[in-house]
RNA sequence: GGAGGCAUAGCUCAGUCGGUUAGAGCGCUCGCUUCACAUGCGAGAGGUCGUAGGUUCGAGUCCUACUGUCUCUACCA
């Protein structure tokens, strides 16, 4: 028997070891069979369990648990990453507080640090993502740096070098003075910015011409080696091919004409610093231009900066300021906006600068990745992602994968000291395979760490180990994860899926959005505004939590995890609860029948009739991922339909004397709560469980059953058509007590005159759900003072003798006149509209016909009643 | 600069293929210690679906423009 509570607490963990000790999570790999397949994406092992962990695992199980269910060979695949950049980070940060520099442990020493750091937190996360009851098999735990993950990224390194897709080169990237690494486009983060322009010239060596222009950065005025001015522009023609001098160096560097400047945009001349910025950069390549660093990898000036040389970035800009100040060069500043990129992992401001790095070539990797999705080999939900991802696949760039960083996959090439000859090899050479010297050294970098994140959907199955997981699991089947990451990772698994394996890594891309705090706001650490979902289990269960996360939420729309929806959540819970105790506190002992031995009621059918078709909304929109609209058409079904009518129409046969009736009546209670609890299971998992374990013939454990499906032999339309005519009238009759404020626990005597002659057989419940004493199957004697109410089955009349109160009444009836006019008028109006009668569907037709009928009949009544009370 | 989202009840949001009287939760009003649940029950009030056009027999839903708002993306020195 059930608690007279719900605590969650109480049972959510013992479950859990439940089906962990019978190997539920853990499928055989069996080639062949039909499977559904999902890889987690892996959280990084730098945190701990966030919301947004929550939504992701939420959805992922409610699939998977779904599909089990189904009758599929389900395999959820979970892992960690190894998070390169910002797990080096944090453990920088570590050896701080020690007072340590990662320098004074070598390379050696910190990546002990970092495997230490690896086995706790590594684990840590792992322990909280169970705490949310996640199905996944945690006997494939799969790590981004483990043996397996790592020969996959060897291998399509090598693969990729070997085709010329991976190449090493001096281009201008994104470098973290902080974290001094190389970082993608993809990793900075821009965000508008108060700076200023500062505009001043350079002059010809003879002192006579001066070119004006205007830089946000004027210290990379030191690494200037031409001005740039556009072909057409007559203003500057004369001084193509002139030189002006660069202050400060001294340098006599070109004017040159290039179509990149604009010549609308400022005095449309343009400095240019070949070595860091981008634009520059390539007018420095069709220029020929040198290319001149002026900067160290710690933003401080190089000795390329002559008198500025060793003073941090920002202090030299002041300098320099300061000093073309007292030159007399500048000419004016102004105040400007603009956007400055910055570091995603530290946030400090990236500098542009021109540096030696290893590159993906995307061209040929995008063309496939974008086809795949044209041609529905992969579909994103919503749909309106894919134009997300075809933008940024179309204008893609080359991908920077080298980091100069320790914690990673260390870039698998290595370098000749003989013959400088480059190695890039599955396995570490010992000698060079030119020269045959043995002076080799490793190249000192390590992997982007979504290189590695890339490969994760065949790396973890074994692509590369012939592995009967790759075989029965692959492709898998959904990718679940934030529209954030859409450029990060879901655009890279599939360009490397596809050159890897030549097949798609997933079949069905769903996106979820951000969870927000109750104002709109991202949650923060900052702003400590965060769900701490640990804590939330602790308090309301993991149920909760992920019902909360998933009811009524669209798919990639961001989620508002206010208070009164987690209430409300609760509530749900504990009313799924509580209508479990209800029927089992009532089955406890009773013997029970299979529905193909009951006498079905009236209000059995209508059950049925209703949970059939609720098997069928909820089975199909979770074939279409659709899980908000599916808890929300379940919640309605369970609470609107189940216990607010179902389980009242049952209280008087339960507590009634006939025996065969409250045996059936239970038996059809048990069948339905039997079946919402399997409905609901993929959504709160624990909750149906423990009621499921307390049911009378319940077996091993409900996550192993069947999901329900349709039957229609229980589909029973006419009587459950009755059934809606009958709750109609209970409800007009209730807003006729409760107008006219009789007490709720006063029995009353009620008159009824059928339209639906059906509605006779109803007397039992119409007794029991208007608290009635009396109902007579005829109109009100004519001295008796009464107020009718009135249904498409019946006019019912109530006695209230001196409680009448006329004038109210016929207001009452005035306005519900009014309403049943308004809707005559809609459907004259359709039904006159030739283009209605002949193009509109018969169906549709004959349905306004009939409303017209009932509407005008409803009208004579409502008339009738108006003119009695004049 | 480019792309996309959103605009529906006081608030937060659903609304699938264009087709019942546009829904829910919260809040609000009135009533109820009814033997599963006051984390509850019953009855209500509350919406010209952002604006203007268009397509259609029919538009919250499709098209165009506009207004407001948010996000992504690129980047002008």
């Amino acid at each position: 028997m059930l608690e007279k509570t719900y605590d969650p607490s109480s049972f959510e963990h013992k479950l859990y070891e439940f089906w962990m000790e019978r190997g539920y999570f853990t499928p055989k790999a069996e080639v062949g069979k039909p499977y559904f397949s999902i890889v987690s994406p892996p959280p990084n092992i730098t945190g701990q369990l966030h919301i947004g962990h929550g939504l992701d695992n939420a959805i992922m199980d409610t699939i998977v648990r779904f599909k089990r269910m189904q009758g599929f060979n389900t395999l959820w695949l979970p892992g960690t990453d190894h998070a390169s950049i910002a797990t080096e980070v944090k453990i920088v940060e570590q050896l701080k507080k020690e007072g340590i520099d990662k320098h004074d442990l070598g390379r050696e020493g910190f990546l002990q640090r970092a495997w230490q750091w690896k086995e706790k937190y590594g684990g840590r996360i792992v322990e909280q993502l169970k705490k949310l009851a996640s199905s996944c098999d945690w006997s494939r735990l799969a790590f981004t740096m483990d043996d397996k993950c790592s020969e996959a990224v060897r291998k399509q390194f090598v693969s990729m070098y070997k085709k010329g897709l991976i190449y090493r080169g001096n281009r201008i990237i994104n470098w973290c003075p902080v974290c001094r690494t190389a970082l993608s486009d993809a990793e900075v983060e821009y965000a508008e910015q108060d700076g200023c322009f500062w505009h001043y010239g350079y002059t010809t060596p003879d002192g006579k011409t001066t070119v004006t222009f205007a830089t946000t950065r004027p210290e990379t005025m030191l690494g200037d080696t031409a001005v740039a001015v556009n072909p057409n522009d007559s203003r500057y023609t004369h001084l193509v091919g002139k030189t002006v001098i660069v202050p400060f160096v001294n340098r006599e560097i070109p004017v040159i004409a290039d179509e990149y400047v604009d010549m609308e945009f400022g005095t449309g001349v343009v400095k240019i610093t070949p070595a860091h910025d981008p634009n520059d950069f390539e007018v420095g390549v069709r220029h020929n231009l040198p290319v001149i660093r002026v900067m160290n990898d710690d933003g401080t000036m190089n000795e390329n900066a002559g008198e500025f040389a060793g003073l941090d970035r920002y202090e030299a800009r002041k300098r320099i300021v300061a000093r073309l100040k007292e030159m007399g060069i500048l000419q004016k500043v102004e105040p400007h906006k603009h956007n400055v990129g910055s570091c995603y992992r530290c946030h400090t401001t990236v500098e542009p600068i021109v540096s030696r790095q290893w590159f993906v070539k995307m061209q040929p990797l995008a063309e496939p990745a974008i086809q795949a999705v044209r041609n529905g080999e992969i579909t994103f939900h919503p749909e309106r992602f894919a134009k997300t991802y075809f933008n940024w696949m179309e204008n893609i760039k080359d991908w920077c994968i080298s980091r100069q960083l320790w914690w990673g996959h260390r870039i698998p090439v290595w370098y000749c000291d003989d013959c400088c000859a480059e190695i890039c090899e599955e396995h570490d050479p010992d000698v060079c395979p030119k020269c045959g010297g043995s002076h080799l050294h490793q190249d000192e970098d390590v992997l982007d760490t979504w290189f590695s994140s890339a490969l994760w959907p065949f790396s973890t199955l074994g692509y590369y180990r012939d592995s009967d997981d790759f075989k029965a699991f692959f492709p898998t089947s959904v990718l679940s994860c934030g529209y954030d990451i859409i450029f990060f990772w879901v655009a890279r698994m599939i360009f490397s899926s596809l050159y890897a394996t030549g097949q798609v890594p997933f079949r069905h891309v769903l996106m979820h959005g951000i969870v927000r705090d109750e104002q709109g706001r991202k949650m923060s650490k900052s702003l400590g505004n965060g769900v701490d979902p640990v804590e939330f289990i602790d308090k309301y269960g993991a149920d909760t939590l992920r019902f909360a996360l998933i009811n009524g939420v669209a798919n990639g729309s961001d989620i508002r995890f206010a208070p009164d929806k987690i209430d409300g959540t609760r509530n749900f819970m504990n009313k799924v609860w509580n209508c479990g105790r209800f029927v089992l506190m009532n089955a406890e002992g009773k013997q029970l029948v299979p529905l193909s031995e009951c006498k079905l009621s009236l209000a059995d059918k209508w059950i049925l009739t209703k949970l059939n078709s609720v098997i069928g909304e909820v089975t199909e929109l979770l074939e279409k991922y659709e899980l908000g609209m599916a808890a929300q058409t379940l919640s309605d079904f369970v609470w609107s339909e189940f216990c607010d009518w179902y389980i009242e129409f049952t209280k008087p046969v339960l507590y009634g004397t006939d025996e065969i009736a409250r045996r059936d009546a239970l038996s059809v209670l048990c069948y339905v709560l039997d079946n919402i609890l399997k409905l609901l299971h993929p959504f709160a998992p624990c909750l149906t469980e423990e009621i499921y374990q307390a049911m009378p013939s319940h077996g091993e454990s409900i996550m192993v059953e069947r999901f329900p499906e349709q039957h229609d032999e229980l589909r029973f339309d006419d009587d459950a058509s009755l059934v809606e005519e009958l709750k109609e009238l209970v409800t007009k009759v209730r807003n006729v007590r409760s107008t006219y404020n009789v007490a709720p626990s006063k029995r009353i005597r009620l008159y009824v005159v059928p339209y639906d002659e059906r509605i006779r057989s109803c007397g039992v419940y119409l007794a029991k759900l208007c608290n009635l004493e009396e109902t007579v199957f005829a109109p009100a004697p004519s001295d008796e003072k009464t107020v009718k109410a009135v249904g498409v089955a019946a006019a019912c009349e109530v006695p209230l003798g001196d409680l009448v109160d006329f004038a109210k009444e016929a207001e009452r009836v005035a306005k519900e006149l009014e309403n049943v006019e308004s809707e005559i008028a809609r459907a004259e109006a359709k039904l006159s509209n030739q283009g209605f009668l002949s193009k509109a569907p018969a169906q549709l037709v004959d349905n306004e016909r009939a409303k017209l009928a009932k509407f005008r009949e409803l009208q004579a009544q409502l008339q009738a009643r108006l003119d009695e009370l004049k």
